[in-house]
DNA sequence: TTCAAAATGTACTGAATGGTTAATTTGTCA
DNA sequence: TGACAAATTAACCATTCAGTACATTTTGAA
């Protein structure tokens, strides 16, 4: 998230260090900001390298092209955000819990990546036809829907959870909630007003998709207001 | 949505009738297509004239420049999903049959509109700029908050919806829900296969949504399995 | 030291593309 | 019918921008 202390972008003419994962890891930051900004075809090579500290060249020299830069950015922060999720321990919570903390987490992770929320969106413009011809991205999902499918296994077993509960329609609804609530907040707030975007109503959005979720499977699930 | 029938696109040379309307809605006909397939830097003007009846300078002469057109082709789509929205009528039925309705519309007419759902998420790239200058817009989404505020009063009086129900939140939660259907399509599926997009799949996602938001502001209200 | 390979910079190109100029056709109405 | 406005066309222009050719510097190993 904090971007690491970088030198300044003096171009550097006469002596520099060869610093290979270094300029790759610069030109990937860029790129990421520049194409959640603009998108893959507004996206432009000559303004990445402009806040880059090396030369257009090297990515050229590192991505091929405009689309593979695209992709591994794409693959980039795909892994980042998995990865986070991989980090959520709830094997030892009761399943109601666990699944309150699976769902909150995603909203707040969601909603504290932005960037993420705009890359996929694009790509979604795009027809995800890069997410499909990348194989690294394949093997991220595994891990949300285990841990789900862990949770309701669970909470069926102790009785708690509705039959019908399913792993993967319950990481729909909750990625949706979360998605929606970043990725459209312009057009709804230009159309309804911000009283859900402010801090109050977001707050007041993450108990009400908590209680959407548990009230979807756990068997006389009631709110603690 | 079906295509009107229109003329060869021969380039008139000679002789031609003079019929603004009839041009400006070609125009609009073939950006809508343009502009939702490759977003608006990706759209070609070039690529819009060409499936036109009509020559390029057209566009400029209607629509001044591309952002232009881009702005009446958003004010279009938004028009028309609304004015659809406009014509259900659930005045006279029961609060939860109306909202079940309200749902179910909602669901549907966002599937079936795959164009201005790509739209809309290409103006929230935008930050909804262009939306937010639009004076037409604004004007257009009194309607559905207007039922569903009725809805929710007639459900409080009647005793049958819960006391935190709320119409703008409903709208969010329906629209959010709806959105991310098609929006996210492409990315889900290359991630979690079409499991949920297959044709028993978004059947299965209506009825989820359905029994969702009923859940959430009906009393007591049991799936109708 | 030398030398080849890796890493980087500079300057350029050609195609794509948004937008314009200037002329032509069509409609209208005095 | 003729003159003027509205609608429309074809050809052109200027710029932006992805991508490249080629030169230069750094590094590490022999």
């Amino acid at each position: 998230m904090s971007t690491p202390p970088k030198e300044p972008n003096t171009l550097r003419k006469g002596n520099w260090k060869q610093d290979p994962d270094a300029v790759k890891a610069d030109i990937l930051r860029v790129a990421k900001e520049e194409f959640a900004t603009y998108g893959l075809s507004g996206g432009r090579i000559d303004a990445i390298a402009k806040r880059t500290t090396v030369s257009k060249r090297m990515i050229y020299y590192y991505f091929e092209n405009k689309e593979g830069l695209y992709k591994s950015v794409l693959e980039n922060v795909y892994a980042a955000l998995r990865e986070s999720e991989e980090t959520l321990m709830v094997g030892d919570l009761e399943p109601a819990d666990a699944l309150a903390l699976l769902t909150t987490a995603t909203f707040d992770a969601y909603a504290s990546n932005p960037e993420f929320i705009r890359l996929i969106a694009i790509e979604n413009i795009h027809n995800a036809e890069y997410l499909t011809r990348s194989d690294v991205v394949q093997t991220l999902n595994r891990a949300i829907i285990d841990k789900l499918t862990d949770v309701c296994d669970r909470g069926k077993a102790a009785g708690t959870f509705r039959a019908h509960a399913d792993p993967l329609e319950l990481h729909w609804t909750i990625s949706a909630f979360c998605f929606y609530n970043v990725s459209n907040r312009a057009t709804f707030s230009a159309s309804f007003g911000d009283a859900l975007h402010c801090e109050q109503g977001q707050a007041r959005l993450r108990r009400r998709l908590r209680d959407i979720v548990l009230g979807s499977v756990v068997i006389g699930y009631e709110p603690p207001d």
